[in-house]
DNA sequence: CCGATTTAATCCATTTTATGGACTTAATAT
DNA sequence: ATATTAAGTCCATAAAATGGATTAAATCGG
């Protein structure tokens, strides 16, 4: 149910609108953030004192634009005090990051460790070590840790990790093996997050991740989209083909099948991507051949992935980033082909510039973000307890 | 943007909450409302006291609970006053309906029209004569229309009927051609606003509303998901054999080509979803293997739709109602094949209550809706122009 | 160079809205 | 008949935003 909006609420949400509107538009004078929120300049000065006093904007020094009249002093984000914790376990490394209040990546450390062959007690103890070195550099450089969240490769519902295939773990608990709070997110899902806050390209698109599997996040407005149970953007099992190869999900021709990293470097008879980049660089034809059919499988699966969920363009991050330029082609001519009369503008096919971060930096950025919408409530807890330990 | 929160919009708020209440949990006391939204018993009776004045509550007598102290004097929504008008315009009839503010169908009329040979204007012309009568009808009854919203067969963008290949219309501002103002809704979509509203399932599914063509609103939380430009939900063109039939949309294989109503009754050999229904009792094999190719191919398609949107179940409506137990096994038989490695619930697929009028309710019921999220802003409305005309 | 003008930011009395405790009302329990 | 309990109303108070006045710091025009 919506709730009721009372004056402590309504000041919290103020709070969150004027911090969110100096996020968005940059260093921006008190006069303009009252002119944008509709909230009066008495307000709004009052707010940016408040904020002011937590550490999470700065005065930028005055603004003269060469208007007449006197010149506002430009208040932005500050970046010296907040930051957040970004997590990540993926099937071959460790990745922990620490993300200011601007957004600026502060800390990064990946560590290659394969997971495959681990229990998640042990996975979660080395990345629980990781990150409270990383936690304690932070500290050093003045910063204090918000919070975190942590990217997994597979579908997680309320904290739960029901399933990561390529780890070999099921219904794992994951936050409660670690001694810090931590919220617990879909790698794909956090890494379209990321292409939304760290790339710098629109609000609306479907995020393709190919890593071992094939996923997709969808983000709408600015938003992402999780379906009714958090499962939504799975990709890779989308039908290519109703008779097609088994999957291991037990279907048949799922996209998995034809543009998966396996497929793909089976199709290709090689064994590793880079190797997989050179072929197509020296021009091998059977190496083409490969790109060409998963190029053609992807543009089937995002066909109906457009028909279905209307994204505004589609950028394929993971392993689909280095292979674009030659997946590209065949993707787009498909989905022309089959969407163009329908629509007025087919969805445009970009690739990401962000590498293997997307989804850590998503899970920093997704805390940070949380701040800005309410920094009430980051207020409150921070006055009440000082410190700044995650632990 | 997020909007700030002001005086007046924390009141106009305020009165949503409780009057949102007041729907969710039937006739209920003032107290109770204070406790559900958390606002004080004051603030309840005063906000309590507006809406009866507005007639959009009336209070139902003492309620006697055989507790001891003081019984309450239940509130709940009146159907007496307001009232929002559905519109509905199809291939071959018009339909125009009256809901009150309690969601009870108070005057519907259906006419049959052959809109494939009309021109938008002349189909509009006829619907709006249709809605004047209705309309005066309802006032008559002591009810005041205070909105409207038309269901189209075809994507919307912002009030423009993009396309509706089967009326052979063509970017239409159909809103423009009415005497009164009108919301714009693909038809799909208020179909499963309708089947939320007026059928009585979960508030987590995707409504299948096969008609001509087949088409799809998920709803999610209670809310419609939309995608970026409002074209979400063309599971008619969702990809289930890559190499099968070509289809109208320039694609191949596409799930209208083994699910629509043509491709259906061409499959079995008969012109008409009756004859069908007739022929499926006598147990005709050509009907059956028809259906059940049908209920096959609808089964692939909604695995890839489960796979990217996460729906809680799926509803069936449409010409797919009559024909839900002979497609129902195929398809569950196929989605369960493909989805229950992948999820703990492969979501549960039933059939809709509700007839051909789904879209025209939900049309009728976006219009409540919209007033019941806020009161202020009708309640402002009517006394500036104290009387009921939509036109 | 000085006053007029313009815009930014703050100050302060006021308004709007919700709050919380006291009070009234109407039922059941003893 | 009296105590108890809960619903609903009354009223003084508190929290927050408002709007106009004031002060501050620029540019413009002569």
């Amino acid at each position: 149910m919506t709730q009721a909006v009372r004056h402590d609420s309504m000041r919290a949400r103020n709070l969150g609108v004027v911090l969110g509107e100096v996020r968005r538009s940059g260093p921006i004078t008190r006069a303009a953030l009252a002119e944008i929120t509709g909230l009066t300049k008495t307000t709004v000065s009052k707010m940016v004192g408040d904020l002011l006093g937590a550490g999470m904007v700065t005065e930028s020094g005055a603004l003269r634009d060469g208007e007449r009249g006197r010149p506002g002093t430009a208040v932005g984000l500050s970046g010296h005090r907040v930051a957040a914790l970004g997590l990540e376990i993926n099937v071959d490394y460790l990745s922990v990051c620490v993300v200011d209040l601007t957004l600026s990546v502060r800390l990064r450390r990946t560590q290659a460790v394969d997971n495959r062959a681990a229990l998640p007690v042990e996975t979660l103890a080395h990345l629980q070590e990781l990150a409270h070195r990383v936690v304690d550099e932070a500290r050093s450089e003045g910063l204090a840790v918000a919070g975190s969240t942590l990217a997994v490769p597979g579908p997680v519902d309320d904290g739960l990790l029901h399933a990561a295939p390529n780890l070999g773990w099921h219904d794992v608990r994951v936050g409660d093996l670690l001694d810090f709070p931590v919220a617990v997110e879909n790698e794909a899902n956090l890494a379209a997050l990321g292409e939304l806050w760290f790339g710098s390209g629109p609000s609306d698109f479907l995020h393709v991740s190919g890593e071992i599997g094939v996923g997709a996040g969808l983000v709408v407005g600015g938003a992402l989209f999780r379906g009714a149970r958090g499962l939504a953007g799975e990709l890779g099992h989308v039908i290519v083909s109703p008779d097609g190869p088994a999957c291991r999900c037990g279907g048949r021709g799922c996209l998995e099948q034809y543009a998966g990293q396996e497929a793909l470097l089976r199709a290709a008879g090689l064994d590793g991507v880079p190797e997989l980049v050179a072929a197509l660089q020296a021009g091998e034809s059977g190496a083409l051949r490969a790109c060409e059919r998963a190029g053609r499988a992807l543009g089937v699966a995002l066909t109906s992935a457009v028909h279905l969920m209307d994204p505004g363009t589609v950028v394929l991050g993971g392993v689909f980033a280095p292979l674009f330029p030659w997946i590209h082609g065949p993707a787009v001519e498909t989905m022309t082909a089959r969407l163009a009369r329908m629509r007025h503008a087919v969805p445009e096919l970009t690739v990401s510039r962000l590498g293997g971060d997307a989804a850590s930096l998503g899970a920093a950025g997704q805390v940070i973000h949380r701040i800005i919408a309410d920094p009430g409530a980051h207020l409150a807890a921070t006055t009440a307890r000082p410190a700044s330990e995650p632990r």
